[in-house]
DNA sequence: CGCCGACTTGAATTCCTTCAAGTACGGTGG
DNA sequence: CCACCGTACTTGAAGGAATTCAAGTCGGCG
């Protein structure tokens, strides 16, 4: 660690390592991108659909989500994110935001310039490579999700969300599979998983009965990993986390 | 065009030079890349998920899509895919397949090994950026998919579908909007969708007494593109065509 | 001509939604 | 310290959208 190192983008760095090898002057690149650091508050919005922005975000602490609206007014969350996630790269590359980005709890934000980005981009391919990576793992949750919206049914389905999050949280060093803190609300998990909220509180209490979670208040504990894995029908293959 | 133009090529370039600029030198680099022919029948499969592959396929004629599998044997397909769509471009970048692509038509198939995109890609800069861009519009897409089979309603979203496969087919200049091939049986359009065959059919038959489509054998005709995007609740800016 | 796959139709059932009412809890101000 | 408030969560009952199962039609191809 040189006196170049900027401790925020450890996490993320520490991510793109593993999809791609980095160098010192890759590393160095990235620390000294100049950021603002912004704290905000629980469904604060951070970019929204239609917008065009002129930086991205990189999630430092607490937990965001992507989401969409149907225009009957129905919502949609596409993915979840937590610290050390950078969101919406491809506001980066493509012009316009697809959808909106919100804060599920309090969260810290480091902004950073989209024109510093793409400088990055360019000058360091290993960086870009990395971040490619990313995006299509990134992807590849999509499809996944996809799959789970539309072809589990609901216990399966809510189950699948869970171990997913269990396992990216995992993997980012934030509390083991087994036991971790759960940012989102029940209408939150509705939102993710297409249902109400009635009915995800109804399978939340069901997978309790089965004795393979445990709640608390906004923590969840898997009691039983594998059982749970098997009723959510969750292979993390496509993750994409075998470094 | 020069004698090294590559006619089969052409599509593909079509696509990646609205997405990003491309010189003579980054087409005369594509349209030199080696490739093997290949026809395949219906329902083949060209990727299978898990599967270690070294070549990437270019779709040339017909159609395809990829799709993913619960344990109790549901199929989700993910994306369908026209003629000049580069597939799987994330196997070149990740090591492992994370979904299946199959055909959905009859289709000719180039195989291009990865090695040589590889090289290619760290050569030209400019088409890695394309196909970066490419492969976000298609994470964009998925997006919209997870909305569409989470959010919205049997009708309104087989509408959706339809909207989005005529508005892809019209930008690859494949027929317009309004009147188009539709390669995919009822039942694949139910594994799209997440709904049942049965359940689809029901739905067109309503979509016809609606007047807003009229059927024919695999082909259909959007009778009322204004109303059947309202149905559809269909906004095309999810696929970045804006050139 | 006969077969097979894709499509069509109807009736019963199931899963999830909707609506409506209530409880638990953390925060705020008196 | 307690009363008040809002938000998230919980529960029950009725309704509806989509599934399931089963039977039948259509059309292309060998």
């Amino acid at each position: 660690m040189s006196a170049h190192d900027n401790a925020i983008f450890q996490p993320l760095l520490k991510r793109l390592s593993k999809l791609s090898p980095l160098d010192e002057a890759d590393r160095r690149a990235m620390t000294s991108l100049p950021t603002t650091i912004e704290v905000v508050s629980r469904n604060a919005y951070l970019v929204r659909e239609g917008a065009v922005t002129k930086r991205c975000c990189l999630l430092l602490r607490g937990y965001a989500c992507r989401h969409k609206t149907t225009g009957d007014g129905g919502r949609q969350i596409v993915s979840f994110h937590l610290p050390g996630d950078l969101l919406d790269l491809q506001q980066l590359l493509l012009p316009r935001a697809d959808h909106n980005v919100q804060a599920i709890s309090m969260a810290t934000i480091a902004w950073i310039p989209s024109a510093e980005l793409q400088r990055l981009l360019r000058a360091r391919p290993n960086v870009a490579g990395a971040l490619w990576r990313d995006s299509l793992v990134e992807a590849s949750i999509f499809r996944e999700w996809v799959l789970n919206v539309g072809r589990r049914d609901a216990k399966s389905r809510i189950a699948h969300l869970l171990c997913e999050f269990a396992a990216r949280q995992d993997a980012a060093g934030l509390g083991g599979p087994e036991r971790f803190e759960l940012p989102m609300s029940q209408e939150d998990i509705a939102d993710a998983t297409g249902f109400t909220p009635v009915h995800v509180n109804r399978m939340l209490q069901a997978l309790v009965t089965d004795g393979v979670i445990v709640r608390d208040v906004r923590k969840i504990e898997i009691a039983d990993l594998d059982r749970m894995r098997r009723i959510a029908d969750f292979d993390p293959a496509y993750l994409h986390e075998a470094a």
